[in-house]
RNA sequence: GGCCCAGUAGCUCAGUUGGUUAGAGCGCCGGCCUGUCACGCCGGAGGUCGAGGGUUCGAGUCCCUUCUGGGUCG
């Protein structure tokens, strides 16, 4: 699959889309992402139904209307948003059999499958997440077997949700849990599959303890997947992560870490042995992280990367960089989110060049 | 000239009735971040407590002298 038709664009495969959790790619607007090759944006249904609410952006036109994003746009569930905040307080949620219940700053917000769906339509999503129960794959057997579990329940409903009312032809993804385990990976696909899903994501932490990513379940959950449909690895990931991933035939990704590190002042940069994007090599280790605040970009008047031809690489000196950082200035956000989503959108642009059936042995 | 106040980390300051290895914030240096509660988080370096003398088992804390800055009265 070289090619996904969405109800606002065709986006080239393997994609990464950035997050945009709360109806925005922190630091940058719609010219800036468009500027860096950016094709789409993962939004959170759950975010945006605390803040500005579903209504609202309804009443707005939808999501595409509200953000001035005219590109496809992925809507997250919300199922990651309990876990995550489980993990970190867990009193700030819970699971029950029908619905989610978050509980922030004092206000609970009910997420069922129905709702999760219905919001999504609201908003006008190119490709609609069903509501998951999230794992991690250190958590016990029983837990994952739970999660399979419920993950199906309202994956049906989900199906059944969208199918009644979706107006145009917006598609519903079903996310695969099982954490570690290959008969539940298994058990939730083949039930997922038979749900009539558009796509499926890879559910689920996708980093061991060790911050390794999970290679042996992902490849054989994405052996389960059909052949001819959108692999979704979700959350996934660093550079080096993503090349392996859609080597097992990924070809859609999001993750915050390119807009995240920039505002942290880490920014990606190919090796400058590579000197052009053509020469880039994905093979090894192909870049390195560049500290903006490092006292050695002080003096250096060179741009972060003589390979990328970014906004801010052609505009602008790493000692500059390093200056608007240190004084604090949004600028340097901005700088850094745009040169970190080129370095993506250009990773993914060597990824589309190759058929993946003459990547066999390049990649490992 | 008399009196009063202040001198502690690069900066702004805390430091109990004298009591372990003098703290904080900011700055500086380095690191972390994976379906974003995240312009956040973690770690490190840096001080003969203005100087000199004294009291004491022990002084950033008390006493004397002195230097610097500020205030105030003649």
């Amino acid at each position: 699959m070289n090619e996904l038709n969405l109800p606002h664009g065709t986006v080239k495969l393997p994609a990464f889309f950035p997050d945009g959790t709360r109806g925005v790619v922190r630091c940058v607007d719609t010219a800036d992402l468009e500027a860096c090759g950016v094709k789409g944006i993962v939004m959170n249904a759950y975010h945006l139904m605390t803040k500005p609410g579903a209504a609202t952006i309804k009443a707005l036109g939808g999501l595409h209307a509200f953000t001035g994003w005219k590109n496809p746009i992925v809507t997250d569930s919300g199922g990651f948003q309990v876990f995550s905040l489980l993990r970190e307080n867990s009193s700030m949620g819970e699971i029950r059999p029908n619905e989610i219940i978050f509980r922030k700053d004092g206000k609970k917000t009910v997420l069922s499958p129905e709702k999760c769906i219905q919001s999504q339509l609201a908003y006008g999503s190119d490709i609609v997440m069903s509501l998951d129960y999230c794992t991690h794959p250190d958590d016990p057997p029983a837990r994952q077997a739970e999660a399979v579990a419920t993950t199906i329940r309202w994956g049906k409903k989900c199906a059944e949700t969208f199918k009644t009312l979706k107006k145009n032809d917006s598609l519903l993804f079903g996310i695969i849990q099982g954490g570690n385990e290959k008969l539940l990976r298994k058990e939730c696909a083949d039930a997922l599959i038979s749900m009539g899903f558009s796509g499926f994501g890879f559910g689920g932490w996708p980093l061991d303890s060790q911050g390794r990513l999970t290679e042996e379940i992902l490849a054989y959950t994405a052996e389960l997947m059909p052949e001819n449909g959108v692999k979704y690895a979700m959350g996934v990931g660093r550079p080096e992560n993503i090349v392996a991933c859609a080597h097992m035939g990924y070809n859609l990704f999001d993750c915050v870490i390119p807009t995240r590190e920039a505002r942290h002042n880490r920014l990606y940069v190919f090796n400058d042995e590579f000197e052009n994007t053509r020469n880039i090599d994905l093979r090894g280790n192909f870049y390195r992280y560049h500290y903006i605040l490092d006292d050695e970009h002080r003096r250096d008047s060179r741009p972060v990367s003589c390979v990328c031809d970014c906004h801010t690489c052609k505009n602008y000196s790493r000692a500059y960089l390093r200056h608007l950082a240190s004084i604090g200035d949004s600028l340097s956000s901005r700088l850094a989110t745009i040169h970190n989503l080129r370095f993506y959108t250009i990773l993914m642009e060597k990824l589309q060049s190759k058929p993946r059936s003459a990547w066999h042995g390049e990649f490992a």
